[in-house]
DNA sequence: TGCATATATCAAATATTTTTGATATGATTT
DNA sequence: AAATCATATCAAAAATATTTGATATATGCA
């Protein structure tokens, strides 16, 4: 595990947010929109993302690239769209590196 | 506290080498060779930092700074030197931040 | 006081990251 | 197949962070 490139990711505001929606698991806008299964309401695509920060599309697409990288987020095609997921092992593995160098 | 600013604190591999240094607390040179009282000899000066890492003081000076604003360092001049601790609450309040922002 | 040592600060140079707009790819619908 | 929608990628611009060398400050010592 890449201990800084994980607090990289972790140290910008945008893609805190981004983690921070995506463990609220609001559900996602484009199931709904277009009829997919209801299991498809856990994670979050691009758009939803988009929308609720305002922010243009291939500013979301270069922040939840830099996540995925981190595999702090997992990401799933579903049709035309992609679905994104909080890894939640990541980031406890993560906690539990910390805690160790620093002797907590 | 400032999430974002400690992750970007941790983000930097020299940043974090330093932290490992203070957290292993290395007996500190200056005290030892100007006799000063031992128990200056917890923590470490910027000249140890230097040394050890190789790096030239204005680097060492710039970063040591970067980790004393977001506290996870604290500082303490004594005499002509200034010695750093790591601040352990701060890190571990870090991760119960970050365990409940993420849910664990 | 004057000199040496340790650290701080500053401005310029570099390097890295982030943002943007344009275009490409890939899937879905008609 | 053509049109549409969602996402990816790219190159240039903008913003930030880091490094460096020069100089300043501050302390201790001769």
């Amino acid at each position: 595990m890449d201990k800084t490139k994980i607090a990289q990711a972790l140290s910008d505001p945008i893609r805190y947010k981004i983690l921070m929606m995506l463990i609220r698991g609001d559900s996602a806008c484009c199931p709904i929109s277009s009829n997919i299964n209801l299991d498809a309401h856990t994670g979050l695509c691009n758009c939803e993302i988009m929308n609720e920060l305002g922010m243009i599309q291939s500013r979301v697409s270069y922040h939840m690239k830099e996540l995925v990288e981190t595999g702090l987020v997992n990401e799933e095609p579903r049709g035309k769209w992609k679905y994104y997921f909080a890894n939640s092992n990541k980031i406890a593995d993560y906690i539990e590196q910390l805690k160790q160098d620093f002797k907590l």
